[in-house]
DNA sequence: CTTCGAAGTTGATATGAATCAATGCGAACA
DNA sequence: TGTTCGCATTGATTCATATCAACTTCGAAG
């Protein structure tokens, strides 16, 4: 349903439950929305039409431009999803992990680019069998569709940060939201709190590598975040960290130090 | 299919065609994905959980936060959806015109506002009805689907121009745009070429009021469109338009003077 | 152990767009 | 017919971020 909050529905995701032999070998059918038994008939139908795929960190697997055959279904690990353009300015759209799906947003062709920011593991599906898993699989259809509709509110929200926030809104915006996100997912990641790079990090917020250093060097002045050695980033004031990035506390608590 | 272009579903879309009396007075059906002859029991139900809205310029239809109850599929005007920041900067995320569906990207409360630009007609649904509507009526479903699919393109395309590009390649890539969209449109728009105003213009493209004029004056003074007594915008070279949109073109045909 | 290169931080300077300010212009209205 | 006001344009200046540059750290390869 529309009306349930999407986050409800992603939490109880447990890749560790419902892995059913021989769909996707190593993946469930939970996360993509099949909670129940399957009959012998379905697990065929759907290993007829999804392959598990692992990539590795670096490599990518939907170039923009190319047609869209193939329909994914992340298990495990982080990709960035971009656009370049000619002279070289990229854009990342978005971060995708464990239960999210990238090849939604297709014409006939993809529109963006994915690239494994981790090793990724997951499960890639047939286009042009996407209507027949829809009939047999209404769950797999709803569940899509909340995704979907989550997107957008997700995009429209980094519309607004790229559009009319500072860089240091950017980056508590950024750090906020990934915060809840690894909060919530049971896969909790791995030592390194941000998997992904200064660059990458620029190229989500429509920022230079400089200027997020210099948004991650304020926040650590303010006490609100702690850089470690190897350059991740551990949150220390969930509170005001969501205030900058909504703007929301008083003006003047944007330049008090430590308090 | 997801396989379609938007486009060409898009396209054939005929408000004058169509027309069922009783179903949202003066709005078909065949906007809303049904093409179709419909008994009158899918009559009376889509008459039960819809309702024609007409509303006025400058009228605010949803305001973000309030409990997302209706959904609504645009049969005539346009609208602008927008998010504010509680210090008053405001990002508008996209406009809307016949056709389009607006309520999907939402939660259980509306992530964003919309306001006519122009006198909107619509029709409403209940979001609470909204999968038995699905139930009844596929391909009312496939369409949302098409639709929100189509949105996250956009959706990415825009944070590729609010991250990265120039704000006369902005305000290019929006008039090259707008422009594909009025004349795939056979609801063709009145007099004036753009509805909204260039506040509009500037909440929309990241920048100013006064940045879009300097973009609009440049784009003009390069012979690429016209500015005229009305504030009218008319593009007079589409192809380099396109080029400087895309940031395609070789970089000296940007400070090309008329040709 | 040394070298090397990728990734990150910090400083100095440049620049595109924001801000501040003045003016033009047409529509609504007295 | 003039007044007023919203909307738009243009110019002068400021400012946030980009760019250019130097340096550090760390890990991998030799």
């Amino acid at each position: 349903m529309l009306d349930h909050r999407y986050r409800s529905q992603r939490a109880p995701i447990n890749l560790s439950e419902a892995i059913i032999p021989g769909l996707c070998a190593g993946c469930g059918a939970r996360h993509i929305g099949l909670c129940d038994a399957l009959s012998d008939e379905d697990l065929h139908f759907l290993a007829s039409v999804s392959r598990p795929l692992t990539v590795q960190k670096g490599q990518t697997f939907v170039v923009e431009g190319d047609a869209a055959r193939s329909f994914f279904n992340i298990n495990h690990g982080v990709a960035k999803l971009y656009k370049d353009m000619p002279d070289g300015r990229r854009q990342i759209t978005g971060f995708v992990s464990a239960g999210d799906f990238v090849g939604l947003a297709a014409d006939s062709c993809y529109a963006f680019s994915a690239e494994a920011i981790q090793e990724v593991r997951m499960c890639r599906f047939d286009r042009t069998e996407l209507r027949n898993v829809f009939g047999r699989f209404p769950a797999i259809e709803q569940r899509l569709f909340d995704f979907a509709s989550h997107e957008l509110v997700v995009a429209q929200e980094q519309m607004l940060l790229l559009g009319r926030k500072t860089a240091v809104e950017r980056l508590a915006s950024f750090l906020d939201g990934w915060h809840h996100r690894v909060s919530h997912a049971e896969d909790s990641n791995s030592g390194r709190s941000l998997p992904m790079t200064r660059a990458d990090l620029a190229d989500y917020l429509g920022l230079t590598i400089e200027t997020v250093s210099r948004a991650l060097s304020s926040l650590r002045k303010l006490g609100i975040i702690s850089v470690a050695a190897d350059h991740g980033v551990s949150v220390l004031q969930s509170t005001r960290l969501a205030e900058i990035a909504q703007a929301a506390g008083s003006s003047s608590a944007k330049i008090q130090p430590m308090a």
